[in-house]
DNA sequence: CTGAAAGCGCTAACAC
DNA sequence: GTGTTAGCGCTTTCAG
């Protein structure tokens, strides 16, 4: 099957192609018959426009690029979904670039995406140097970024505020008397950490106390597990704060093996719940995150940049969280 | 900034833009020279080619579309990742498609990734009509189908096989003696789930057997694990087979509570193993499935009909697993 | 209401 | 070696 165009189209209906082409644009000033016209040809010859040609011709693409840390998908999955479900609305479509743990392949990326003349960006990554993100906005690129707030005029930002969470969790537990709290350190995300240990260490000061069980995990330890088997020999704690679920159980595993049982010597919870930590016997308490909104909330921003809606509108946006109560804590 | 384009850099190297264009794609016909004072006038420009403009010009877009399930991310993230990963290396860029549960989009999404002008699509989908696939082909897009073996001329597959792999596995303990063995129902994955049942089916058969407990979820229940809690009060397995990591720890934990010990009472399998099964105890025993080789050998074998190395390519290819033992069998 | 023609940015013969 | 020019398929003034 030959290509066919919007000239064939044109020929077939005995119009021009500047006709053609208010027809599929659905312009209103086409005579209806004419209208019906072309519209038959185009059936007939089974015509799909050409984004690419449009695309060269209006300057815009209607793509947005999307660049995730590769093999997050675990997490980033429900953001992509957010993401996707409302680029369909406005009819974006989302080219995905994945950025390899530890390889500075950031710029190709950028270079890439430069050239394939995307109308947006969404980032979800939590090593993002300042530099490259000003080589996209000196290409006039629009850009969100997920996961971190972003003080930047031009550059949006969808974030929980994870210092927020966990001092609001700990409160009470220090009201409580129980001082003893400790954080895992994971080192896919070193900024969510860092939110982390600080917050904690807000309000361990609030209360005239110093946070110092931030559990570092040496490098030598592929796997927070092993590490932890040995800690928990000869250490407990009040309570355990975990990232991400693979470490909670692995909290809640090595904790056994060793003989203290949660939730009643030692109390656990996972910053970012999973249907796994439902699972998990005892069941862990997380925290429900708005992970699909941050994808949806996102593109919906980067939709508003891109359409420059002339109200003035909030590009730092913070959600909310919710605290799923399961077995794990008191 | 204006936008600058190929004319601007050949003004400011004083050369044609069709010097500048060569320069560009690495001709080796331009004198080194005018090749440095080119790349110098880019550099100095900031000039990055329009993906766009050449992508017309060339008839090409170095885009592939990939189409999977909306939400399944935890299984199709390794997949894209080892497609992502070869993608990179032949400069294609991934453009993303989710198709969602129940939803008949996708015909729009076909619509959409013609006008698009992908080079090729993949799509991993258990749910895909002949006839969308066809609509594909009269346009001329190669596809690449991932999870299913097709016996199209035209188009590819990367797949497993789960019936050989389930046969495989069942046959030992049928040799034991232990034919009490029952199959938990994935509504999410027909089409596997018809294959391992066949399976199981035909090795039956060759012992002279019938294969009967093949455990459905009736539609009512949102989760397996409340329909297999009330299940086991009173029925027990020589081996319980499930696909998904969350139904073998919904299998594991409801045994559990109705005192069944797994592996001594029951055994247990996964076939889709996870990192979670490792987690769960006693770990759950699993197959490695090759996610990451099925993306990656996707891609590469979309390349190469793209490129139409000559050789005859074989377009439908079976990839193996590995069993991994843990401790819910014996 | 419809057509003619210029232009979007680039590639690829074909000249020189 | 390098320049000229005709497309690639579509949108959008500008005429009529």
């Amino acid at each position: 099957m030959k290509r066919i165009t919007i000239y064939d189209v044109a020929k077939e209906a005995d119009v021009s192609l500047a006709t053609v082409s208010r027809v599929i644009n659905g312009s209103d000033v086409v005579r209806e018959d004419t209208r019906v016209k072309v519209q038959e040809a185009i059936e007939r010859l089974g015509y799909k426009p050409n984004a690419i040609a449009q695309g060269l011709a209006l300057q815009k693409t209607t793509n947005i690029a999307l660049i995730v840390p590769e093999a997050s998908f675990f997490y980033t999955g429900q953001i992509i979904n957010g993401l996707i479900d409302v680029a369909k609305i406005y009819k974006y479509n989302i080219t995905l670039h994945t950025t390899t743990e530890g390889i500075t392949e950031m710029n190709e990326i950028i270079e890439n995406i430069i050239k394939s003349r995307v109308d947006g960006v969404v980032i979800f990554n939590d090593k993002l140097s300042q530099e490259e993100l000003h080589t996209l906005t000196i290409y006039h690129v629009p850009i969100v970024v997920i996961g971190n707030r972003m003080s930047d005029e031009t550059v949006g930002s969808v974030f929980v505020n994870y210092e927020h969470l966990v001092m609001q969790f700990v409160k009470e537990y220090l009201d409580n008397g129980k001082k003893n709290i400790a954080l895992v350190e994971d080192r896919k995300n070193p900024q969510i950490m860092k939110q982390l240990k600080e917050g904690l260490e807000k309000v361990y000061k609030e209360y005239g106390l110093t946070f110092e069980n931030f559990i570092q995990i040496p490098k030598e330890y592929r796997s927070s597990y092993m590490f932890l088997k040995n800690y928990f020999q000869d250490k407990k704690h009040d309570l355990v704060i975990a990232y991400r679920d693979s470490q909670a159980m692995a909290v809640l595993n090595t904790a056994h093996e060793n003989n203290l049982r949660v939730p009643d010597d030692m109390e656990l919870v996972c910053i970012l719940d999973s249907k796994y930590n439902a699972m998990a016997r005892p069941q862990i308490s997380g925290f429900k995150l708005p992970d699909y909104d941050l994808g949806a909330v996102a593109m919906r921003l980067l939709t508003k940049m891109l359409h420059q809606e002339d109200e003035v509108i909030d590009k730092e946006i913070e959600l909310s969280y919710i605290f799923t109560a399961r077995k794990s804590t008191k």
